[in-house]
DNA sequence: GCGAAAAATTGGAACGTTCCAATCAAAATC
DNA sequence: GATTTTGATTGGAACGTTCCAATTTTTCGC
């Protein structure tokens, strides 16, 4: 690999001025420059980013945690952190953690080995300490669609979710729908309670309770979209129809939901976006070192299809 | 942040006896490793992964290109990458190229700068300069689900796509099908081709030729899942029943395609077995500092569901 | 208890940058 | 023409590791 004295060398300068021709830091004659520039051309080199990241002592790339990349909302939200990352000159380091709190922790460890710059939380298990490992060491955290949290050096960016439960629930309970039940992933997931509670709120307000999916309910709320795509797939194996017997709702609206063989109706949900603002909340924060503490929900919309509609008689 | 020296200090040994004792590289006593584990306890110390890079010229880290990272056949990819490179203590560094070179070369230079190890492609432009890039600057490089390659340097791992293609167009032909078309995502993108080679050569076998979709196809094989199920919402649209009127088939096996609403018709692969092999050939290669040039075909089999049928009359 | 061998520990030189203070050259001021 | 100002360029000291040769300490055979 060639490096900066390389280049120099055969620039016949010294380092530090191939250095300031690179990041156009300091004063360079024209024609110094087109000399380094030439050299550089001509060996091909590539600044290593490396030995910049231990003199900088920032390694210009930040993680994220997805609970599962193959759910496409997590999908989009990588896709939408490693667009926004890149584009501001950070690398993205993914972690599939499955909600698993060793995972979490493997992750965590190499994370902080790597001296990332800062970390976008998108699902992680229920008690789990890895916000705290990382703000603890000064690595600012975002938790992107992940609800409230009481540490408040932590920033969040999230779906206003109770907004969202009481829009479906009015929809569900409109269409006459008085049994009720919410699916979530798994139980040990942190997302999908925040929903839980708007969900239940929801209903109370119209003195109603949650009932289990088992107990003859008319309609589930699932805490996302694949979580309501394989719900349909179960109630449908098991000869109900949908929505005929029972009306399913879902949240995110992944671009499958609008499939002409689901018609998901469900909550859309901006990953995009989200991502967008979760990435520049947190290398803002890097770049100033300090924490992000920053709080925002994104709006969101009720999607009718034709997963919902009239419980049975 | 602690360092070496700074746990050193506390330990009351030198900076080498403190990397000794993380590394377990060198003999040091039982009772020095003790307090030097204490002083490694107390302060927290994480071992500055940059520095060790910088050292070791090599950062540990690999870089993974996807076309599109919501597709689940990808990201079953990446996460098969993603959990066998970091039990091997490599980072992974993913770029969702969309096929754009553009965005292929923004990655590559990213990645040279970051002095990746290697570098697994799960798909790519057309006529991708990537490979070569790499390649040029040593850099191993693995295909994974792309298809044959002529530079030799190059590692492949691929599914047995005419052996998938033959059992497909056996399956439809058998059905009473002649008149195929054949789907492809981008023109632009790569993957496609290899299978849609394979889709021709079966055809011709019995004296058949592709034709367009619209052309009056009653049976059409997308180069992969994500656009049988596209290609099934477009039929459908457009007031043909799958597969009474039309037989679509896919290419993956993602989850979805065996949902009781789609029950796709595909052949089965295994990414998960495939991101192993590429791993392990990429890590095998880096580790040695050579390039891959090992090539292997992955079995594959045919699972027929209910997009195929007898054409109509 | 002596010398040699083995075990344990150490300082310093890399790795490839950036950044600062210092130097050098050229232009501008009086 | 001596002096200041400005513009260009430079060497060396970090950044936090690893690795090697060298040194110090311990153990052991006799």
């Amino acid at each position: 690999m060639t490096t900066l004295m390389d280049v120099a060398e055969r620039a016949g300068v010294s380092k530090s001025t191939v250095s300031n021709v690179i990041r156009g830091t300091a004063m360079v004659a024209e024609e110094t420059r087109l000399k380094v520039e030439r050299a550089i051309a001509e060996t091909g080199y590539h600044p290593n980013a490396i030995a910049r990241s231990l003199k900088a002592r920032s390694s210009s790339a930040i993680g994220i945690v997805v609970p599962d990349l193959t759910n496409p909302f997590y999908a989009q939200l990588a896709v939408g952190v490693e667009r926004a990352a890149s584009a501001l000159g950070y690398a993205v380091l993914t972690a599939n953690t499955e909600c698993l709190p060793s995972t979490e922790e493997d992750a965590a460890r190499a994370w902080l080995e790597r001296r990332v710059d800062g970390v976008i939380i998108g699902g992680m298990s229920l008690a789990s300490t890895l916000p705290k490992v990382l703000l603890d060491r000064d690595v600012p955290v975002v938790l992107a669609s992940l609800g409230e949290s009481d540490d408040p050096r932590l920033g969040v960016i999230d779906h206003d979710d109770a907004a969202a439960m009481e829009a479906i629930v009015e929809h569900l309970y409109g269409l006459g729908h008085r049994r009720l039940a919410f699916v979530s992933d798994h139980l040990r997931e942190h997302a999908g309670e925040r929903r839980y509670l708007g969900f239940k709120k929801a209903l109370k307000k119209r003195r109603l309770v949650p009932i289990a999916i088992d107990d003859g309910a008319t309609a589930v709320v699932a805490h996302n979209d694949m979580q309501a795509i394989a719900t349909i797939d179960r109630l449908e194996r098991r000869g109900l129809r949908v929505p005929d017997d029972v009306s399913v709702v879902g949240f995110d609206d992944v671009p499958l939901a609008a499939h002409n063989r689901i018609q998901l109706t469900t909550v859309r949900s901006d990953a995009t976006e989200m991502s967008r603002r979760a990435v520049d909340l947190v290398v803002g924060a890097a770049r100033e070192s300090r924490h992000v503490s920053h709080r925002e929900l994104l709006e969101v919309t009720l999607v009718v299809r034709s997963t919902t509609g009239r419980p049975p008689l």
